[in-house]
DNA sequence: CGATTTGGATGAATCTCTGG
DNA sequence: CCAGAGATTCATCCAAATCG
């Protein structure tokens, strides 16, 4: 297929000029760069190719690679890696240039970097269509997230709102929050050489630490185990040459550099017993958001619903009997770094933050939430789990029940959204639903 | 082909019921 | 009121299977 067979508005170059870059795929945009394929090669199916094979590490690939690849000699390839360093040197500047605090990426992108990690029901996807409702149903200066797991939908809240509340009881979530949103000094500079000085310890050459004697060849190599130990151990020791906010955007990069080389589905309730880990450590910097007034907490949603004032309430509580401080353990106990003893074949500390929403006394707790906020609009969400096969995974309040708690606060009206982001299991999902649910308070 | 929600067995802890 | 039995709830464990 030739490029000149293309429907019009499907051609790279014109669904740029039409839509602008972001409505362009990666391999979209290469195919610009490229201008034109081979024969029996378009250029599309060439740039594909390589965003392909070089993954993640497209920006640090060489001429040598690239000319690996059929159809691409080295005048292709030049032209591939002299756009990659021109943009690179350009931020490098832009970055030595700047005695404060400045984002290397756009808003947008420190938005996906924020999600950019493992999280069951994690908003990211969703987000576009809950504020789509919000921005209709709802009117206010001032938003709170009081579930606010990753932290996804208070950051967009960020960019509209006045104030805004961020929180969560996990100690992870919470420096993350710190790290993302919290004023305070940061010299990047200082952050991002520390982060590059960790990034070239061996593993081998380091002693065993807390970490790797618990987690070591299990949750990651041992290796990078020690390596992790140590850099937490690090981050304790500069405590005192680090701003506060310095402290939290190392140890929030630490913790999102983990969760890429763990060896498990995505949370800390196992980890593969088979498979031999073989993982490499590498740590990135993360980049805050930038944002007006954002108050960060880590309380118990229904204990901070009694202490504050806001115009628009988010509630996105545990749906079902998924325990997440057991989910997450490993960056709890991270975080918190006070080295408790461990227990079972998952190495969990004993129990901290186990949520009444998953539990069957979920129903009163929210009802309780629903009345003790002081709040103009509540806005919940909730899908309808409620045949799984799993009781584990079963909703723990009904939809009735949801809306007639609501009720009582005032006019709620439901809002639905065909919605399965994930399920490998044996349930029939088809007629997978998300709820949201909009209260304006009497 | 990598990411991740879920199945489902197991057993402990807690709650409820019942007869004396 | 209380012992003991039966019922229910809840956390643990470990990825398989299926999606984009």
């Amino acid at each position: 297929m030739k490029i000149k067979d293309l429907p019009k508005d499907s051609r790279p170059r014109e669904k740029f000029l039409e839509k602008g870059p972001d409505a362009l795929s990666k391999s979209e945009l290469l195919a610009i760069v490229l201008g034109s394929g081979i024969q029996g090669k378009n250029v599309q199916e060439l740039a594909k190719q390589i965003i392909q094979k070089s993954g993640k590490d497209f920006l640090d690939i060489t001429v040598g690679d690239l000319r690996k690849i059929a159809g691409i000699g080295s005048a292709k390839a030049l032209q591939i890696v002299a756009a990659i360093s021109l943009v690179k040197r350009f931020y490098q500047e832009k970055e030595s240039n700047s005695q404060t605090a400045l984002p290397l990426f756009s808003k947008a992108e420190n938005l996906s970097q924020l999600q950019n990690r493992r999280y069951i029901g994690n908003k990211y996807k969703l987000a576009d269509w809950i504020f789509s409702i919000l921005d209709k149903e709802c009117s206010g200066n001032s938003f709170t997230d009081i579930f606010a797991g990753t932290g996804v939908v208070a950051a967009r809240a960020a960019t509209r709102f006045k104030n805004v509340i961020v929180n969560d009881f996990l100690h992870s979530n919470h420096a993350i929050y710190k790290a993302f949103f919290d004023k305070g000094e940061w010299d990047k500079k200082k952050t991002d050489s520390i982060i590059q000085e960790y990034n070239l310890i061996n593993g081998k050459d380091l002693r065993d630490n807390y970490f790797s004697r618990n987690f070591g060849g299990k949750y990651f190599s041992r290796s990078s185990a020690k390596v992790i130990g140590f850099i937490r151990d690090d981050i304790e020791k500069k405590k005192n040459i680090l701003t506060e906010k310095e402290y939290y955007v190392l140890i929030s990069s630490l913790l999102y550099a983990i969760d890429k080389i763990a060896n498990t589905v995505g949370h800390y309730d196992a980890y593969f017993k088979k498979t031999l880990v073989d993982d490499t450590f590498a740590m990135r910097s993360i980049f805050p958001i930038q944002v007006e007034d954002v108050e960060v907490y880590r309380e118990d949603a229904n204990v901070l619903a009694r202490k504050i004032h806001t115009d628009i309430v988010y509630i996105d509580p545990p749906y079902n009997s998924r325990q997440y401080s057991r989910f997450y353990h490993v960056l709890e106990t991270l975080v918190k770094w006070d080295q408790p003893k461990l227990y079972g074949t998952a190495l969990k500390p004993t129990e901290e933050n186990m949520s009444d929403y998953c539990r069957n006394t979920a129903k009163d707790k929210l009802a309780e939430l629903v009345r003790d906020i002081d709040a103009r609009f509540l806005v919940v969400s909730y899908n309808n789990t409620y045949a799984s096969k799993s009781s584990s995974s079963l909703n723990k309040i009904t939809h009735e029940e949801i809306h007639r708690i609501l009720s009582e606060k005032g006019e709620t009206k439901v809002f639905e959204k065909d919605y399965r982001h994930f399920n490998a299991g044996n349930t029939d999902f088809n007629n997978h639903k998300e709820f949201l649910f909009v209260t304006k308070t009497k």
